[in-house]
Order: C-alpha cells, then structure tokens, then sequence
RNA sequence: GCUGAUGUGGCUCAAUGGCAGAGCAUCUCACUCGUAAUGAGAAGGUUGUGGGUUCGAUUCCCACCAUCAGCUCCA
C-alpha cells in the first residue's frame, strides 16, 4: 500500500506540502473572494492534500465547493505573487481586527512571546502564516486540484469550541495523476469491509443492535480458522487458556479501578439488588484467577490467554463497520512475572506479534504512550515501567513514537497499528505494562527465599478485536482471503446434471480431508458458476464434466483465472493442502 | 455526543405532491451446455419509525432511529 501512496511526481515531500500549504491560501482567498463574511481558522498541510477550518453562516454543499474550486483556478491564472512580511503583535491583531478574523486574532494572542508574527499576501488576500510557500499562484496546476470532502471540525480540537466547516481538497502537478489518485480512492472503497462483508456474506449490522455485529456463516467460518491459528500459535509460546464470565459485581470493578475510571463505558445492570457490569476487560476476571490458588516463582512467567467478549459503549457517531463496534472478542492475554522477567516477557511478546503479522504480511508501526492525565500508580513508577517497555523494543532494533499521555489508566503501553486500505491505520496489538492491578487485586508468589513477593504483569492482544482484525484483512487482502483462511476454499463446478454425482463423491472425498468445499449443483451454465465462483473469491474451482468422469480427474482453476488443467483428485488435495501449509503455522 | 448528508423489494439504483419502476438475486418452466452472465414466465414494496401540512405525502415540514463523511473520544 505504502507503494501506492508515493507515485506523487512531486521532487520531495517538503515541497509537496509547500504545494498543498499554498492551495490552502488560494483555497482561502477564493472563498473570501465569493463570500467575505466566512471566518477564516487553520489551514494547514496534511498527509494527502491540504483542509482550510471556516466558520460560515451557511453549510457549504458539494455546488459550493466546486464554485471555490473555480475560483481557485481563477486564481491560479493570475499568477498572484506570494509575499511575506512580518509585523509586530500590536500592529498584527490590529490588521486580523480589521479584516475581521476573531480566530486569527486567538492565535495571535496566543502565540509565545518574542514570537516572530508573519503574514503571506497574495493580491488582495492576506493570511497569518509562518510559511514557507511557493513563490506564485501561477505555480500551482489549476486543473489538477480538487475539493474532496467538507465536514464539521472543532476550532482547535476541542469538542466544547465553535463546530467550524474543514473543506478537504487534493491537488497534483499533473492532471493525471489528480485522476490516478481518484481513481485509487475509488478503488480503495471496494475494498471497503462493510461493502465485501456484504459481498461475501461475513457479517452484517442491524438498526437492532448498532454496533453489535452479526456473523454469518463464512465469517463464522474465517473467524474460527483465525482462532484456530491463533490458539495454535500461543500454545507454541507457552500459553494456557481461560474463560471468565461475561458479567461481574461492582465490588469488583470497583476493585479493578474500572468503576471510577471507565464507568461511562460500561453497560450496567442490577441482579438481585445488586449492581453489575458486563465486562469491557478481560483482566479483573484473570486476576481472579490468577489469586485462586497460590503459585511459585517456578511458575513464572504465567502465560494466561483469553478470548474475552466484552462490550464497551463507544459514542454512536464513532461506530465504523467492524473497525469500531461496542461488542468484540479482545484475543487477550496476561503474562504474570517478576520484575526480572519483564524486558524478557516483552521481547518474547514482541516475536509473537512479529510472527502473527508477518503471516499475514502486515506492516505495523509502534506508539509508546505514556501516563495520561487520569491514571492509577506513582509517577515513579511509570517512568520506571515506561522505561522498561522503550529499552525492550529499542534492544530489538525497533522505531518507535511516543504518543504523550495516552496509556491506559493503569500502565503504559506499545500500541501496534496496522494499516487499512485507505492508509487509515488500526490499532491491533497492544502490550500494556502493568503494576498497579497485582497491587489492587494483591497477587503474590512464592519466590525462591520462601518469602511472598508481588508479580508485575502484562496486558497483551496481537489481533486486538477478533471483529476488527477481520475487517482490517478483508481490506488488506480485498477479500480474496490466501487458502488457509478462506471460508470456502473449493468450489465443485459440474458442467452438467450428469456430473453432479461425481461432483459429491469429490465433495466427501476432499471433506473427509478437512477442506472446506462447496458443490455448485445449480442448473447453470458452467461459465456463469465461474463467474459466480470468482466474484466470490474461492481461492480454487474445480469443473468436473464427461471428460472428467471418465479419466477420474478434477480440472482445476484457481481465481486469478489461471487454468492448472486437468488432474487426479490425489494431485489436487496435495496441491491444496501444501498451499494450505505454506500460510499457516506447522 | 457534535456538524452535514443519506434512508425506496434480499442487493444495486430509478421516479414523482395524484395507481412506486429497472437490473441482479429468489421461484417455476425449457435448455444439459467444458472455463467470467442461456431464454421465457412468476412472485416480491404500508418508500427507516412516529407525528404534522394537504382533498391527496414515498415526495413538503418536525421529532426520533440508523447509516455515511469528518470532528471529538477510543483500555
């Protein structure tokens, strides 16, 4: 994917967001140009392409943006040039007064002292900027821009500010490759999980349970063969697997810390007069566990995983599909060990992941984030334990970014973020380190002196949401899923009724074999169940007609369109099940 | 939660202040066919829900629900 996103002709990038920075300005003047009265916020660079934060009386609609869009090639043709000039506080508020820009005027007075306070002009407009810029208007490919979306934002982030309108554009040098960009968001979108989910028939969602999805048969199928991997995987890592209850008092969570620190996302309900909570989390119902009987330092560390479904009430406007639900399968884990034993416990979890997503062939990126703003612990612990996860990945050779004041409110944590089809990344893996909950819960082993010491422990999920997850690889891989995981990894093509007893016969045969098959047994014709088959990506079709009966052989197609030819169904099973091999874990 | 948009048979999408339409899918019949769509016919909808305006609302208005784009949030 990261291929994809670098085809920009563009020298480099400081000059392609200096390209985009300037369409912000141009973008800005068009739009006073055609209505003086909007307010003007921030517009700066992004990623992909540039926004412009307003405030309007009215909502900007798609004819809007594309009257802007005309005036920006207006303005491109005159070739304004792009002047800078600094001016004093004094003198800068009273030039943002006059023009009558308040939210210019609130990031002038807020800027440090001794600050230099510089402004861009460009004909009649001029804008608070530190820059740089292109030298011209003319510089910038009136034809090859593009205003991509208009959407709410708040003014400086803040949910309790003024709503502002950010209008979205693109723009290239070439109008090519505006064109090859768009049409690689348009190829992006049928990658969309929501639309292949439905497509395929993995999942749907209903107004009955926003959020909650629903799995059908073959995604009930891909998410099994996923755990099956998954439970092999962690057996080989030294892991044992629990199960603990979907629903706890509040005494509990109290315990936990949950109940102050997470009660507005908790779904609550009283039993018996008394309060409980479906779970968001795994752990509390693992440290139960965990003290339900005493242990040994002989034990440690104590891998403990957990596919735990828990319920979280997310806010409905951040519901996406599978990649933000209120209802998932965490694939967690608690390591319990020593304070010796975490740089060791961390690396090796560290492999695990490397192992999980490699065969997947996601590429990943780290955040460590840090002690948020509401937490549990000392700060001395924290920098201890923070420390601890940096000096674990940096021994590894590994990047990192440190995500400031983001942790759970309990410990730190290495986030792992995958990325999706449109470049959006996802948090999957995370390895939370945590020192606080064995204290609350008072865990112990006994050490090698005889005497009982406190064990640290990690929070880990490679997969993070089971739901997730899927959706994140029914993108990665377009939903034509590699053979080990696809729900349905045959497909039986009869050319006629007369083959369709020797179609189930090879059925049985390949079942018996542990591949999943189907038979396609409609009275159609063979290139229409072809077609079919491929639009459902089984991985392998096989067409079995006279010739077939009569030689004993399969005709084998794989969905590429590749045609391997006739061979005996003993060629085929060894053929398929080495590629089934070659994917997952031995 | 906030801003804006959207909501029509299972799916994708038309249309209109005056009897709601197509393609695919489904069912029936014919065809028995060798590598990306055989043909004919039938059936299927209180136009998201609840109010209101109107002689008449799927269309206009209001509220709610859900979805979409983004913001905020995200252990």
């Amino acid at each position: 994917m990261s291929e994809e996103n670098n085809q920009y002709t563009f020298e480099n990038e400081t000059y392609r967001k200096t390209y985009w920075h300037t369409c912000s300005h141009v973008m800005a003047q068009a739009v006073k140009r055609l209505w003086p009265e909007v307010k003007l916020a921030i517009g700066p660079s992004i990623d992909e392409g540039w926004y412009y934060d307003m405030d309007a009386p009215f909502a900007f609609t798609p004819e809007h943006l594309e009257q802007i869009e005309a005036e920006m090639r207006k303005i491109c043709k005159e070739k304004l040039k792009l002047e800078r000039f600094e001016l004093p506080r004094p003198e800068a508020l009273q030039l943002m007064e006059e023009k009558g820009e308040p939210f210019k005027v609130e990031l002038i007075n807020d800027l440090p002292e001794g600050e230099v306070i510089s402004f861009y002009k460009q004909g009649e407009f001029t804008d608070l900027c530190a820059g740089p810029h292109l030298d011209s208007t003319g510089r910038i490919k009136g034809n090859a821009l593009k205003l991509t979306a208009c959407n709410a934002a708040y003014w400086r982030g803040d949910s309790n500010r003024e709503t502002l309108q950010r209008i979205y554009g693109i723009a290239f040098p070439k109008k090519d490759e505006l064109d090859a960009y768009l049409a690689r968001i348009e190829e992006a979108k049928k990658r969309d999980h929501r639309r292949l989910g439905k497509e395929l028939g993995l999942f749907m969602l209903r107004d009955e349970g926003p959020g909650f999805p629903f799995f059908l048969p073959k995604g009930m199928t891909l998410k099994n063969t996923l755990l099956d991997y998954w439970r092999k995987v962690h057996k080989k890592y030294g892991y044992v697997e629990i199960s603990t209850p979907i629903m706890l008092n509040r005494q509990l969570w109290e315990r936990s810390g949950h109940w102050d620190h997470y009660k507005n996302n908790m779904y609550t309900t009283v039993i018996d007069d008394v309060d409980f909570a479906v779970k968001p989390m795994n752990c509390p119902g693992g440290m139960l566990v965990y003290a339900s009987e005493p242990h040994s330092y002989r034990d440690l560390p104590l891998r403990v995983g957990e596919i735990g479904l828990v319920h979280r009430h997310e806010l409905s406007g951040a519901l996406h599909g599978l990649f933000r639900v209120r209802c998932f399968n965490q694939d967690d884990a608690h390591v319990f060990m020593t304070r010796e034993q975490m740089q060791d416990v961390i690396q090796e979890t560290v492999r695990l992941f490397d192992e999980v997503y490699s065969v997947f062939g996601l590429s990943y990126t780290i955040e460590l984030s840090t002690m948020p703003e509401d937490h549990i612990g000392t700060v001395e612990e924290w920098e201890r334990n923070q420390d601890i996860l940096k000096q674990a990945i940096t021994a590894m050779g590994k990047e990192f970014v440190i995500n400031e004041g983001d942790g759970a409110f309990y410990g730190p944590k290495l986030d792992f973020h995958l990325a999706d089809s449109l470049g959006r990344t996802w948090q999957c893996g995370t390895i939370q380190l945590d020192s606080q909950l064995p204290e609350r819960f008072e865990l112990e082993y006994t050490g090698e002196d005889g005497q009982k010491h406190r064990p640290v422990m990690i929070h880990r999920v490679v997969l993070g949401s089971i739901e997730r997850f899927i959706g994140v690889i029914t993108e990665h891989f377009a939903g034509a899923f590699p053979a080990w995981l696809a729900p349905v990894q045959v497909k039986l093509l009869p050319v006629t009724d007369r083959a369709a007893e020797y179609a189930a016969k090879v059925s049985a045969q390949l079942d018996a074999q542990g591949f999943r098959v189907e038979v396609d047994s409609r009275n159609e014709k063979i290139g229409k169940k072809i077609r079919e088959a491929t639009l459902e990506k089984v991985p392998f079709m096989l067409v079995v007609g006279d010739r077939d009966m009569e030689n004993g052989t399969v005709s084998v197609r794989r969905r590429s369109g590749e045609d391997l030819g006739a061979m005996s169904l003993e060629d085929f099973a060894a053929l398929l099940g080495d590629e089934v091999k070659t994917m997952a874990i031995k």
